[in-house]
RNA sequence: GGUCCGUUCGUCUAGGGGUUAGGACACCAGAUUUUCAUUCUGGUAACACGGGUUCGAUUCCCGUACGGACUACCA
C-alpha cells in the first residue's frame, strides 16, 4: 500500500523558531514535495505557561523567508482545521475518555507534593527509576486504587486530576525507524505518562498521536530528541487501534555545537558568534534582541543548502543544490544517523557561493541599501560598476559598502603596514607627477589612467611595480582591493587627484 | 543512575570483507594577480579500543570506552 505523503511540521510557539526547526521542516517539505505530498504546519501551543507572543507569526515568517511553503495548516487552513492544537481540546478530551473506557488509561490524583513524596521514597530504597509506573501507581491516588465512588466524589468536587496512561507491566514495544532501524523498549522502562493535564489541555504525546492520526499524517520526521518516547507514541497508536494507520518515523541526528559535546544551543552559539535563528527575534518578555540569519547578510539558498548537508548527503559529489535539487535528490535512505556539528565557515563558503552567482544588478540592490541607510547618494549604473569589480571578494551582502566605502569617501587614515614599507622618494616623485598629469586630462579612465602612469614611471626611471602600493595606499587608504586602474576609473579624475595630493601632504612628514 | 541512540581526516561526509580509504569546508604551500581576494595546482590530515568470525576486517558480530538524547501536569 502507498499512501499519499503527508507531513507535518510542528513547533511550539514558545520562542524565535531554533535553526535546527528549520532543517527539520526542510527535510520534511523535501519529502512532501519529491512525492507530490502535503506539508502540514501545526502549532503545538498545549502548554499554556509557555506561549510566547509572536513566537507564531515568527515561525511563518522564517519559513516563508527560507522558501518552505506551507500547502496546509496554521496560516493557510485546510480540511482538518483547527491547526493550533489548543483549538482542538474537546478532540483530545473525547480519546483521552475513549483510553479511560477501554482500560487503558486511569485518573490520578497526586498532587506535586505527594508525587515528589514518591520519587523521594523510592530513591531512598534505592530504586533506579522514580518513575510512575505499573508497580507504583498501586501505591498511589488514582482510579486504580480508589473506589468508583471515591473517584465520583474527587471529581464532582473539582479535585484536580490528570489521565494516565495505563503502560502494560512488561511488553516489548517495537518500532521500525526509517532511519535507525528496528529499535525495541520494553514497556517497564516507560512510565506512565500524563496525557491529559489538570487543566484540561492534553501533553504532547496524546495531541500528536491523536493529530497525526486525523490528519492523516504518512511520515514523522522530527529531532533525535523525540526517540525515547517514540514507543510510548506506539503504545498510544495501540490502544486507539490505529496500528495500522500508525506513520512512519524517521528521527534526525541532532544538531550539536561547533565545540565541545551537546546540543545546539543560543548559548553557543552566541559565544561563537554566528545566529542559530534564521531571523532576528526580540524576546517580547526581556526585550533582548538575537542576531537572525536573514540580517546577518546570509541569502536563504544558502542556509538551506547548506542545512540540507548536515546531516544528509545525496551520495554525489555534488554539493550545490538548488531548492528543486534538493527535492529531486532528497531520500530519507542517506540521512546519517550521528549527530553533526555546526560548522559556520561551511555556512559561509555556501553564503559566498550563492551571492556571486547573482547578477549584478541584484548584487547593486544590496550595494544601495547599504548606502541608502547611511545617506550616501548613488546611481545604480554606479552600483553596478562597483559590486562587478567587488563580488569576488564578498562573502555577504553588506561586505560591498562596508569593503567599498573608498568609492565613496576619501580615505582618512592610511594603511600603516603599507606605508611604512612603500611610501618612499621614488613613490612621492611618481605621485606628484602622475596627479599633475591626470589633471590636466580631458577624458578619464582606467585604460588612459594606466597609460599615464606608464609614461610617468618611464620618464622617472622607476619600476611601476614599485610604486603601485603607494597609489593604492593614497586613492584607497588600504593594502587590498580590486583593479586599482578601475577604482580609479569609477572615483572619477577630479577625485584621483585630490586624494592623491591630500595623501602626499598628509604622509610628507613619514619621509625624513 | 536507568532507557535509547551514536562513533571514518579539525568539521560535514562517501565508501565498504582485499581500495593508494574518495570529496567538500578549514588549514598550509606554489602558480597567476601591481596588492588583497578570486582562480588554478599541490600538500598535511581519519576508519575509538579490545575480542571474535574469516585466508583477510576499517567494513560483519560481541564487548569496552567515549559522546549524545531522554528520564516534568515542556515540547
Amino acid at each position: 500500500m502507498t499512501r499519499e505523503v503527508r507531513v507535518r511540521f510542528a513547533p511550539s510557539p514558545t520562542g524565535a523558531l531554533h535553526i535546527g526547526g528549520v532543517r527539520t521542516a526542510l527535510y520534511n517539505y523535501l519529502l512532501a514535495r519529491q512525492n507530490k505530498g502535503t506539508m502540514i504546519l501545526r502549532i503545538e501551543d498545549t502548554d499554556q505557561t509557555r506561549f510566547v507572543q509572536g513566537a507564531e507569526d515568527y515561525i511563518l515568517k522564517s519559513l516563508e523567508w527560507a522558501g518552505i511553503k506551507i500547502d496546509e495548516g496554521v496560516g493557510v487552513g485546510g480540511p482538518y482545521a483547527p491547526y493550533r492544537q489548543s483549538e482542538r481540546k474537546a478532540i483530545y478530551q473525547k480519546y483521552a475518555q475513549q483510553l479511560l473506557d477501554e482500560g487503558n488509561a486511569y485518573y490520578a490524583f497526586d498532587t506535586e507534593q505527594e508525587l515528589d513524596e514518591m520519587r523521594e521514597r523510592l530513591k531512598a530504597a534505592g530504586v533506579d527509576n522514580q518513575q510512575y509506573n505499573s508497580i507504583t501507581r498501586l501505591q498511589m491516588r488514582n482510579s486504580l486504587t480508589l473506589s468508583k465512588e471515591e473517584v465520583d466524589n474527587l471529581i464532582t468536587s473539582g479535585t484536580p486530576y490528570v489521565i494516565r496512561l495505563k503502560v502494560p507491566k512488561k511488553e516489548e514495544v517495537r518500532l521500525n525507524d526509517m532511519i535507525r532501524g528496528w529499535v525495541m523498549v520494553y514497556s517497564s522502562a516507560i512510565d506512565d505518562k500524563v496525557l491529559m493535564k489538570s487543566d484540561g489541555m492534553p501533553t504532547y504525546h496524546l495531541a500528536n498521536v491523536v493529530d497525526d492520526y486525523l490528519m492523516k499524517i504518512s511520515h514523522v520526521i522530527r529531532g533525535e530528541e523525540w526517540l525515547p518516547s517514540a514507543p510510548l507514541h506506539v503504545l498510544l497508536y495501540k490502544f486507539l487501534g490505529w496500528e495500522n494507520e500508525m506513520p512512519q518515523f524517521a528521527h534526525l541526528p541532532l544538531l550539536l555545537k561547533p565545540d565541545g559535546n551537546g546540543k545546539l544551543s543560543k548559548r553557543a552559539a552566541d559565544q561563537l558568534g554566528f545566529p542559530i535563528f534564521p531571523l532576528t527575534w526580540k524576546d517580547p518578555e526581556s526585550g533582548e534582541v538575537a542576531a537572525g540569519y536573514k540580517e546577518s547578510g546570509y541569502l536563504p539558498e544558502a542556509l538551506i543548502n547548506f542545512l540540507a548537508f548536515l546531516g544528509w548527503n545525496p551520495g554525489t559529489t555534488q554539493e550545490i543544490f538548488s531548492m528543486d535539487e534538493l527535492i529531486q535528490a532528497f531520500s530519507v535512505d542517506r540521512i546519517s544517523k550521528a549527530g553533526a556539528k555546526f560548522d559556520i565557515q561551511k555556512a559561509q563558503w555556501f553564503n559566498q557561493h550563492y551571492l556571486r552567482s547573482k547578477p549584478a544588478e541584484e548584487l547593486a540592490e544590496f550595494l544601495l541599501d547599504s548606502l541608502k541607510k547611511e545617506n550616501v547618494p548613488c546611481t545604480l549604473d554606479k552600483a553596478i560598476k562597483i559590486v562587478s569589480v567587488m563580488r569576488d571578494r564578498v562573502t555577504f551582502p553588506k561586505d560591498f559598502w562596508e569593503q567599498g566605502r573608498f568609492f565613496f569617501f576619501a580615505p582618512t587614515t592610511f594603511d600603516e603596514g603599507v606605508v611604512g614599507k612603500k611610501w618612499n622618494d621614488d613613490a612621492v616623485k611618481v605621485l606628484s607627477a602622475y596627479s599633475q598629469e591626470i589633471s590636466k586630462l580631458n577624458s578619464f579612465d582606467a585604460v588612459i589612467a594606466k597609460s599615464i602612469l606608464e609614461d610617468v614611471t618611464k620618464a622617472l626611471g622607476i619600476g611601476s611595480g614599485k610604486i603601485m602600493q603607494a597609489l593604492r595606499v593614497s586613492v584607497t587608504g588600504t593594502a587590498g582591493g580590486p583593479d586599482l586602474m578601475i577604482i580609479m576609473e569609477i572615483i572619477g579624475q577630479d577625485e584621483v587627484v585630490k586624494r592623491i595630493t591630500y595623501a602626499l601632504q598628509t604622509l610628507k612628514t613619514v619621509i625624513s
